[in-house]
DNA sequence: CAAGAAATGTACACTTATGTCAAGAAAAAG
DNA sequence: CTTTTTCTTGACATAAGTGTACATTTCTTG
């Protein structure tokens, strides 16, 4: 049961870290209601009360499907905010660079736990903690470029409630649909539209994805 | 059972409205997990039973609600589009008074149908459905006061998703702290701060809430 | 290869939900 | 005040989920 993160191959069948996971995916596509432990036991072909060993019971698994979250969705902002930028423009490329990079943010995970959150408050409690985090980054980011306060503020959240927008309409897009609209948004986010360079830097960042 | 609408006060304790509105509660606090018939029997104090007398079942229930969500949150977007404007930013403002509107837009609704929508297609599918319409009212706005079909086409995105995202972090904020960011949002928004008089009269129009 | 630890599975007890049926009470209509 | 329609309820059958106890298997280690 020490969870010394590094999980090492066994010969068993199960692990805490296929209950894990099993149990994200079924968050993700199906909402909390999907997070039963009875048809993950059926999913991963395993008794049902075998899950007994690795989680004391289903909050336990709630609780680490949390964490997870936190743990993958955390720590993106604060790598944009603090990425080089020359322009207010260069900046926010960053930002939505984030956004882009299913290694960096997963939308899917942090949608589904925003849809929890609406039954749970103690997980709505940490849902926005993070967005006061994540705001505060971007506000940040406007502020260094000489944005006056109030401005700062509001920009930095059309910025972030525009993203949360986008993720909670559960839209698929393929990558080069969602090009096309960056400059656009990045001419409204900052008054100034984005140079050649600054977008063909961004396009090559992009690319290895 | 023919539901012509206008449901008369009748002396029975039940009712297909009373066992609809206590789902929509259900639904609006903690979501689709709590639309139960046996915990809404308990809220009415009436046999569990007694419901089947006006809905067929569970799922003639959740129909009833989405008709209820699509019916109270649409048109609202139809109005703002077709409202007078004399300068983009006044248009703009109309369409934030719509949302700022409880009478013409429920956001937690519509958050809760997003989030119910997550496990189910269909749902899913009503909700794509009413975001393609709302987005075209909001681009034929921007096109109408001249702006590129690109450039519309983004601004209306940054617009909606906006609120979407507002929406989505389930904020509860006075009407006065939302007030001090409006301007800043037209401006971002349009690309143009609002007049003072064009900000005095939406300011009037909200008075009455 | 024996012994112990790690994981699995079976049986049981319990809870909460759905939906049907038929008996009955309460309004409304006559 | 009777009849009829509208609504209410309790009993039943069923399903799906949770969690505990204990026996059993399967790996790992000495």
């Amino acid at each position: 049961m020490t969870d010394t993160e590094t999980e090492k191959t066994t010969g068993w069948r199960g692990s805490r870290a296929l209950w894990l996971d099993a149990a994200r995916r079924a968050l993700l596509e199906s909402g909390l209601e999907a997070v039963k432990i009875q048809p993950l036991a059926s999913q991963l072909n395993l008794s049902r009360t075998s899950f007994y060993w690795f989680f004391k019971d289903r909050q336990a698994l709630l609780d680490a499907l949390l964490d997870d979250w936190e743990a993958r969705n955390t720590g993106a902002f604060v790598l944009a905010r603090d990425a080089y930028a020359e322009t207010i423009a260069e900046a926010i490329l960053n930002l939505i660079a984030v956004f882009y990079d299913p290694d960096l943010f997963d939308p899917d995970l942090d949608f589904a736990v925003r849809a929890w959150g609406q039954g749970a408050d103690a997980v709505k409690a940490r849902v926005s903690a993070a967005d006061d985090a994540r705001l505060a980054a971007i506000r940040a980011m406007f502020l260094r470029f000489g944005f006056d306060p109030t401005e700062a503020d509001v920009r930095a959240r059309t910025v972030y409630l525009t993203q949360i927008g986008y993720i909670s309409m559960q839209v698929r897009e393929d990558m080069a649909t969602r090009l096309t609209r960056v400059p656009g948004y990045v001419k409204t986010f900052t008054g100034l539209a984005p140079g050649h360079s600054e977008m063909a830097r961004f396009e090559a960042r992009l690319r290895p994805t």
